[in-house]
RNA sequence: AGAGAGGUGGCCGAGUGGUCGAAGGCGCACGCCUGGAAAGUGUGUAUACGUCACAAGCGUAUCGAGGGUUCGAAUCCCUUCCUCUCUGCCA
């Protein structure tokens, strides 16, 4: 959620901005200007009245403790009428203030000046690549078909146990999954991130904090049975960003670094073809977090920082992956800024989206309320940033398929340790 | 799930209708004291919004949340969320 001072003051460069993304805001901006302004209006109003029949209450007490019970009385009377104005002007101040508010989270975040124009992720810049391209042999297979020939992963078994997009990991294949999860933890760990056990379910408030709710509550799935009503998350970055809601940090706490392993529940609407094939796109999956709660001044810095850990990672398991600046119209809701990573997957012959790293300034410490106080001894929201490091299946299926050979699979050298086998045969 | 108890400032803890944003203690900050430290001692120490120069000051709100009674509520009533204890169930 951005801020309202912010956009008062910067009007024309919010439109500009967010123009980025293909949408014309300059209703709402003029209408988040004019609620605001009628907003203050009404709470000068209502706090003058409410001062007014506070003097006269205190007022009251000491007539009446002196005896004086007429003019108490009449006093009263007075009291009646600021009360019944109070409550108009309080209805009509909070009805402003939602009014500001849900439209407040109708818009998205103001993207960084470098944020490239376009409307797709064909517009996206890619702003670095690396590794080579495997030259595979004639019969080189799509994940889903090694994932057969070797058994380990059942596509059918999930489909009868849940549905669509639950694979059953198997064998080599769990214990594949198991190694890159902690493989990546300890990579993490290792880099100074903090790691974190999260729940899995959230409630509404967590929802809010990171901008899933409102008006994306379709993505997750939502468990409202029994009076229960909590969301699976859809990333971990839900439970791991809600860590901080409300918090009022020292400047000397920041930053803050954590990582964490969760499965990830998305019931992703929109999808066709081979792009959904076998691991492409899941309902469940897992996937392994890092977050940082920053200083304004170094969010940059922090999200370079992670741009290039994560950067350190594909490099060791030897993927061949390119980096990409988001466009506007491909950025999230809530970032800035955003670098996506992607793995070439040499049998699709296509790029898959294995980590996606953002910085959101503000947007969601404002409505998280994550703040610190700063030098001036005052509370100023903090940034958020967060990334995968990494996303489990779309990196499984880049070892897969770039690592098969006639023999078998073999494991990338840095994940043998983990695995403790070197081959999937 | 059943029965009971409870939610007050960074923490502990007083406060059952009036001058309470809230005693007291701890912690913390700064000062005094000290050769230095401890002890002692003094002062200060919530957040948000509004006004405004994002100053001071002033105003308003906040004692889990929402609503109500009242001229006036941390204190009374209703709803709701959460925590704890016992019982039940259970990895």
């Amino acid at each position: 959620m951005l801020q309202v001072p912010f956009i008062r003051d910067n009007q024309e460069l919010v439109i500009n901005r967010l123009a980025k993304r293909n949408i014309d805001a300059r209703e709402m901006i003029a209408d988040v200007v004019r609620l605001d302004e009628e907003r203050r209006q009404l709470q000068t109003e209502l706090d003058n009245t409410l001062a007014e029949s506070n003097a006269m209450s205190k007022e009251i007490g000491m007539l009446f403790k002196t005896g004086k019970a007429q003019e108490a009385n009449a006093l009263k009377e007075k009291t009646k009428q600021l009360k019944e104005a109070s409550k108009v002007l309080g209805d009509a101040l909070n009805t402003k203030s939602d009014a500001l508010q849900t439209l407040l989270y109708k818009i998205p975040n103001v993207p960084h000046e470098s944020v490239p124009e376009g409307n797709t992720d064909e517009d996206n810049v890619e702003i670095y690549g690396e590794g080579d391209i495997p030259v595979l042999s004639e019969n080189a297979q799509p994940h889903w078909e090694l994932a057969k020939k070797y058994d380990i992963i059942d596509f059918e078994l999930g489909n009868k146990i849940t549905g669509a997009g639950f694979p059953v990991y198997k064998g080599k294949g769990a214990r594949l999954q198991r190694a890159l999860i902690n493989y990546f933890l300890d990579k993490n760990t290792a880099a100074g991130y903090n790691e974190v056990q999260l729940p899995h379910l959230v409630n509404e408030a967590s929802g809010f904090g990171t901008g899933q709710l409102p008006d994306k509550e379709g993505q997750m799935y939502h468990v409202n049975g029994n009076g229960d009503n909590l969301y699976l998350i859809p990333t971990a970055e839900v439970p791991a960003t809600n860590l901080f809601r409300g918090d009022l940090l020292s400047e000397s706490e920041l930053p803050k670094a954590i990582t964490g392993y969760t499965p990830c529940f998305r019931r992703e609407a929109g999808s066709y073809g081979a792009h959904v094939r076998g691991l492409n796109r899941l309902h469940q999956f897992d996937k392994v977090e890092i977050l940082r709660v920053e200083h304004p001044d170094r969010s940059y810095q922090a999200l370079d920082e992670m741009v290039e850990h994560v950067k350190t990672i594909l490099q060791e398991l030897k993927l061949p992956f390119r980096i990409l600046r988001l466009c506007g119209g491909d950025l999230g809701f809530t970032s800035v800024l955003t670098y996506d990573f992607e793995v070439f997957s040499t049998a699709q012959d296509r790029w898959l989206e294995i980590s996606s790293i953002s910085n959101f300034e503000t947007f969601q410490s404002n409505r998280l309320k994550l703040r610190f106080k700063n030098a001036d001894g005052k509370s100023q929201l903090a940034h958020t940033l967060n990334g995968s490091s990494l996303a489990l299946p779309r990196v499984l299926a880049g070892i897969l398929e770039n690592y098969q050979t006639d023999n078998g699979i073999e494991i990338p050298e840095a994940l043998i340790p983990y695995t403790g086998f070197s081959i999937i045969d």
